[in-house]
RNA sequence: GUGGACGUGGCGAAGCGGUUAACGCACCGGAUUGUGGCUCCGGCAUACGUGGGUUCGAUCCCCAUCGUUCACCCCA
């Protein structure tokens, strides 16, 4: 058993070498997607000043009250592992000022955030992030363009067992008149309604719309919705996000009960979920935050962007898929008998690895036979095996390994002889 | 933070008051000398999360603790 001491951390885990295959395949292919649709990466520290999302992930959030890594630095700075990708990203921006170059910025990030909540399938407390933004266009065409990436992203990823989907949650103006709807509407049955929904109704309104407890009450189910209530100019953005998608042949879902969690978001807001996943069955989320680059000190831009749960992601791919993508495999293996060999043995290695081969040899002090056994084990097409007559005629044997063919090839030859 | 389930060798998994604590996988070796993937034979660790308690006796009962897991909340 493990000696808890030195345990890893709950709701961390360890990548071993089974599972990063996968992990680099999907990684590969985000930076790949996203190079081509133009969005470059940034890399912004894994902690940041407190403040940076307090500000901007917003002090009302669950991830702000109660789930972030914070600690005081030997300065006596009050410091946080960063929760979420995009507060950083922005706070980059505006501290780089690169809303003085080309706008808008397009930008993705992939790497691991960290938030203190219990853990359960599909989440954990370091989890990994990749994600895009668009900084400085309010056009509904960057909306559109970063769902359909995500959307792309998923499919050539071969992951088809989701569905997205989209709501506007309109602006500060609409959304405060809407609020104002919304409370009057519900203010008769406030008493009736479930523990968390009586605290809901003064912090966060809009979530009572899809509680799993009141969200049939009818009073509930017939509440305005933001989505039928948009100011003009929300609605024309909404309208026009929504026809691009059908131009680019993406199919959404619209939910007007979906509201998400962090305090930046605007108008845009949509979700891909997950239809074969437990209770965590997000895995990309995302919308518009027009105000957020203004409130963490710099100028009036607008934007939009997503995050994926690589976790998550990984967790859609196919078993079999996964183990073949972490597949252990070598182009040869090399097989020594006796002292002598050894040292033969080892420039063969070298030579065969310099010239891009894939190989290996036993350092256990196996025998003849587990040696092949390894050989076997790791798939190689090819053993090369050394023994001491071989390394008296500086020679090599090469046994192909399915036709059990085997002949003998001087190391002059080994490498222009093409071998493998 | 709240609630339920669980915690046996590297992994999976029986046992549920007194057993040498099964079995499977994996691993190692052998089945005539330097030739593998199947089969057969043998070996392997000394494993009952931790700390208390009940008992003549606890892996099996009780309590606590740690951890895992699922769900709620919320989110990727």
């Amino acid at each position: 058993m493990v000696v808890a001491d030195y345990a890893r951390p709950p709701g961390t885990a360890d990548i071993l070498p089974e599972q990063a295959g996968a992990w680099q395949f999907v990684e590969a292919k985000a930076r790949e997607v996203c190079e081509r649709y133009h969005f470059r990466e940034v890399r912004t520290p894994v902690f940041e000043h407190t403040e940076v999302f307090e500000r901007g992930v917003g002090d009302t959030t669950d991830i702000v009250q109660k789930e972030m890594y914070t600690f005081t630095d030997r300065g006596g700075r009050s410091m946080t592992l960063r929760p979420e990708g995009t507060a950083g990203v922005v706070r980059a921006f505006n501290e780089e000022k690169l809303y003085g170059g080309n706008l808008p910025g397009k930008f993705f990030y992939l790497g691991p955030m960290f938030r203190y909540e219990k853990k359960q399938a599909g989440r954990y407390r370091q989890f990994h992030q990749y994600g895009v933004e668009v900084i400085g266009s309010d056009d509904a065409r960057a909306d559109a363009e970063v769902i359909e990436l995500a959307d792309c992203y998923l499919k050539e990823l071969g992951v088809d067992k989701y569905r997205l989907e989209l709501n506007s949650v309109g602006c500060p103006t609409c959304r405060a008149a809407h609020k104002a709807l919304l409370l009057a509407h519900l203010a008769p049955v406030k008493e009736e309604l479930c523990a968390d929904c009586q605290t809901r109704f003064d912090k966060n309104p809009l979530r009572i719309l899809d509680c799993k407890i009141d969200g049939k009450r009818p009073e509930v189910m017939s509440a305005p919705m933001i989505v039928d209530h948009l100011c003009a100019d929300c609605a024309a953005h909404f309208a026009g996000v929504k026809g691009y998608l059908d131009a680019l042949r993406v199919t959404y879902e619209l939910v007007p009960t979906m509201v998400r969690g962090l305090d930046y978001y605007t108008r845009t807001a949509f979700e891909f979920v997950g239809t074969e996943l437990g209770a965590q069955s997000t895995i990309i989320g995302g919308g518009r935050y027009n105000g957020l680059v203004g409130m963490l000190g710099g100028p009036d831009l607008p934007g939009v962007g997503f995050a994926g749960g690589l976790e998550r992601l990984l967790m859609t791919l196919a078993e079999d898929k996964v183990a073949a993508l972490s597949a252990d495999t070598l182009d040869a293996y090399v097989i020594v008998m006796g002292e002598a060999a050894n040292r033969l043995a080892v420039q063969v290695m070298q030579r065969l690895r310099a010239y891009g081969l894939k190989v290996d040899a036993d350092y256990a002090g196996r025998g003849f036979k587990a040696q092949l056994k390894q050989a076997d084990r790791f798939s190689a097409p090819v053993a090369v095996i050394i023994g001491d007559d071989e390394a008296a005629a500086k020679s090599v044997t090469l046994r192909d390994m399915v036709s059990k063919e085997q002949r003998l090839v001087t190391i002059e030859h080994l490498l222009e002889d093409k071998d493998r």
